[in-house]
DNA sequence: ACTAAACCTAACGTTATACGTAAGGTTTGG
DNA sequence: CCAAACCTTACGTATAACGTTAGGTTTAGT
């Protein structure tokens, strides 16, 4: 049994954030003691270590909630756990935008630092240089991807 | 020659954007035509759009700005090329972190798919169905490596 | 020469996220 | 018994990236 202050410890947030969550939803209001006060489980906290772990992912809080909810109702129905799975998914699908945009950030990155180890007039960019810039390509068409 | 209207047609973002960007540094004033308005160049359209594209990588516009100016002064200084080497560096191991993050993510959806398609009572987690679970060790894993 | 559309500056407003913090009172544990 | 930890309520905060008036000026086409 932790008290608030434990489990804000042994998760490292503050016991403002774990009240917080419960009232966003995402954790279970727990068992009061007698005259009030809140008593935690080892399940509260591995709970409450998951709903971190999320956010360390780039979740808001809203979708992990969104996340949550779909895990909550309905205890065995076939039709939720589609639900649940197409959900997934869309998550999975947007999270391989996300790292294939990354992919683009960390490859631009890498050819510039290319350029400023072999470039000369590493300053007169994008200007006269760009004639014999053995980047050109890249560069152009990195502007111009954008266009979609 | 475009007046800030279409630049801002050709860039997809709206006049305000364009103003925004000029105030806060990243993007040149622009030189201004007799008594006061803005005229922009190809080049000019250019430097929006990579902007936009630094964007779309999820950069804030204060780190655009730290990117721009780096490139800014000293026209040919090499510690300057040096620090800017650092820095795109630095941008690189940020992204990378990223994007392991993102990865970790992704794998924890995939398996939470996994179990959803395979595991019976899909509702009973964690609980006494961890017992025989095919996924319990990720899933402690998941929830221990948050303790860093 | 006229006029509607486009532009100008200045400055306040907005939406969202994720808590922080203060106030005033109650519970708990050594 | 009393300080530390807890409780609720509710207002405050910070940042981001523009949106949106308001009130006036410029420009381009007829």
């Amino acid at each position: 049994m932790y008290r608030i202050g434990d489990l804000a410890r042994e998760a490292d947030v503050t016991v403002r954030t774990i009240r917080y969550y419960e009232e966003l939803g995402l954790i279970d209001a727990p068992d009061r003691q007698d005259r009030g006060q809140r008593r935690y489980t080892d399940k509260d906290l591995i709970y409450l270590k998951r709903i971190i772990q999320l956010k360390s992912y780039g979740l808001t809080l809203v979708e992990i909630k969104e996340i949550i909810d779909l895990g909550q109702t309905d205890p065995s129905g076939e039709k939720r756990r589609t639900m649940l799975l197409k959900h997934y998914r869309e998550k999975t699908s947007d999270a391989i935008t996300r790292r294939e945009k990354l992919d683009n950030y960390i490859d631009d990155l890498q050819w510039h630092i290319e350029q400023l180890e072999s470039v000369d007039d590493f300053q007169g960019c994008p200007g006269p240089a760009c004639a014999d810039c053995k980047y050109l390509e890249k560069c152009r068409f990195a502007v111009q991807a954008h266009k979609d």
